[in-house]
Order: structure tokens, then sequence, then C-alpha cells
DNA sequence: GTCTATATAGAGATAGAC
DNA sequence: GTCTATCTCTATATAGAC
């Protein structure tokens, strides 16, 4: 893929992330990346083109960092927390995760953009999920329900922490609200 | 206060639980009000005016609800599943709370709504955590950490239980994963 | 591949008549 | 308190020159 076309995906995450979808035009993200709108519709001649992109990109990038934490070494709990800590940096960063804001924007969203981010959500919680069956088949966590609950609650709650620590507590309280909930699975 | 005003009131908050602020215009409200949108701008001249006004408002009416379920005679775990209905009733209606959807919108925020919403989510977790208290103190409940903690985790995940409900899941998702969290306090 | 220029639509907001 | 009319700005998007 061409460098400007990256460079435009870098930027046009960092501010969506940031505002959200519908706060960011081509106009902010042309005069950041130094060329003019015009040449952001060549790459990508609508926006939902855009935002499919970055959806794309981003489940390429986290997906695979999430499957290289899930299939490493250590024990579910260290990964959990591992997961915890991305989501902690983007909160150092000011950002939402780019699941989390265009689920806020929901509606904005063009059908197509909408089933990409139905499938990433999906394969997240699946990823998660397999964290929580290997914490409870290694003895190292205790919980209750089906893994997928306990995985989706885990999602949600990191989600909701990383927006609501924006307004209040910033990254140490997710980081204390992600400790408290893994240290509730502990079993020692 | 005037009939007119509320009604704008109570249009907005729908329109901007579930499209987001910045998906929302004065058109929009207006449209389904039956009157122009200059009469908004009467009787809220600015964006932020009506935004405090929906804040002030929603921190009164889920304010007093919280309230008075904290206030309750029920056990700790049945007051958390009332909280966690209050946010599936939303879900089931396609709405987000306004706490959580403004928050997403954050950046786009007036200072004067920011300030508002810190001390509302301030507010909301204390309450929370008053109720995470006495689960202890009675001996319902155990969990790591702090009420405080306990508190923000909860809350963070009923709101991104909610954001992603809408992605995927649906209001049984957010029941599912507010049970399994609820559950995992319990001590018998 | 990037530019200038433009079309079209919608936003927030104000002035002044009724 | 609501209206019409208007201002100004910005949005998405396209056409065509370079």
């Amino acid at each position: 893929m061409q460098d400007t076309k990256n460079t435009i995906l870098d930027v046009a995450e960092d501010f969506i992330r940031r505002n959200g979808l519908n706060a960011v035009s081509y106009k902010h993200i042309s005069d950041v990346v130094g060329i003019k709108k015009a040449s952001i519709h060549y790459h990508f001649p609508q926006k939902k083109d855009l935002v499919n992109a970055l959806l794309l990109r981003c489940e390429q990038t986290y997906g695979c960092e999430y499957q290289s934490i899930a299939s490493s070494a250590l024990s579910a709990p260290e990964k959990l927390r591992k997961i915890a800590d991305v989501f902690k940096q983007g909160t150092v960063a000011g950002k939402v995760c780019l699941m989390g804001v265009l689920s806020s924007d929901l509606t904005s969203l063009d059908e197509s953009s909408r089933l990409i981010l139905e499938k990433t959500a999906e394969g997240t919680v699946a990823t998660y999920a397999a964290i929580f069956e290997q914490g409870r088949a290694e003895g190292s966590m205790q919980f209750h329900g089906s893994d997928h609950n306990a995985a989706y609650s885990f999602f949600s709650m990191l989600i909701g922490a990383q927006i609501m620590a924006r307004v209040k507590g910033g990254a140490e309280a997710l980081q204390a609200a992600s400790d408290a909930v893994i240290d509730g699975y502990l079993i020692n």
C-alpha cells in the first residue's frame, strides 16, 4: 500500500479515536497529512471507504496483537492483564479503541461498516473467551457463567472504562478497575 | 418549566442517546417537535445550553432513580440487578445512557458540559460504591479492591455493554454479562 | 496522484416581523 | 414564543487541469 494512503489512515485513526467519527472531517485529516481534501477522496472516495479500511486495518493490527497474547505461554490472568494494558495505553494517549468509538456512532455507519464491526467484535470476544477457558482449565481462574459471557463483560468493562476514564479518573482508574476485576477471577 | 421546553429535551435526549451528539442537529429535533429550529434557539441559544440542560435533567431523573434503588430495603446484589435492568431497558430501546454517549463525544463538549458530566459520573460511582460497601457489610458480596474500584468497573461494564450490545448480542448479551458479573460477587 | 474549483447540502446561529 | 429569512461556516463529494 502507498505511503500516503497509510499516512491518511494513521491520521484518521488518531483523530477518530480521540474525537469520534462525526467530529472528524476530510479537511481535518488532509491538513495534518499535508495534502488537500480532494486527494483524500482519491484514496477513499467516500467516508465509509475510509472507515472500512480503518476497521480492517485495526482488525489486523489488534487482532494480531490479541492473538499473539492469546497464543503466548502466559497464564490466563497474565494474558488478561496484557490486554488491559493495551487499553490503558490507549487511554494514556487520550484515545478510545476504534471498535468503541465506532460503536458509539453506530447509527452513522454504513451498513458495510456495521458488518465489519460486528465481525470484529465477535472475533475479539471469541479470542478473550479462549483465555477465560484456559483460565478455568489450568485452574488459575474462577468465574460465573460461560467463557463467552465472562469475555463479553470483560471486553465491555474495558471499553466502558476507556470512555469513562477520560471523563474522570484517567488511566489509573482504568488500571485499578481492571485489576480489581482480574483479581476477582484469581483462585489463589 | 414550559411544555415545549420539556418536549424539546425529550426529543433531544432520545435522538442523542440513539445517534450521538454530533449526529443530531436542531433541525432533526425541531422537525419531530413540530416547530422551527429557530424556536429551539429561543429556548436553548447554543447547543451547549441544550446539552447542559439535558445533563442536569438526567442527573435528576437517574440520580433519583439510583438513589431510590440505593436507599431501598433490598440486598446489595438485588440493587445491582435493578441498576443493570435500567441499562437493559435503554438497550432494548436502542439507546445508550446519556453519560455514555456524551463521554464518547467528550472532545466536542463545552468545558461547562464536561464539568457537569464529571460531577455526574462521580456521583454515580459514589452511589454504586455505597451498594458495594453494603454488600460487604451485610455479607452478601465479596470482591477484590475498594468499593470505589468495584463500582467503577461495574459502571464501566454497563456502559461498555450498552454500546457493544447494539453491535452484537443485544439486550440479552448485556443481561447475561451483568448477571455473570453480579453472580461472581455472590457469597452464597 | 495531487491540485483548484465548484456543486450541494447541512450545520449553528442571529435579526426582526408577527 | 414562534415564525421567515438570512448569514456564515463547514461538510461530503465531484470535475477536470496539471
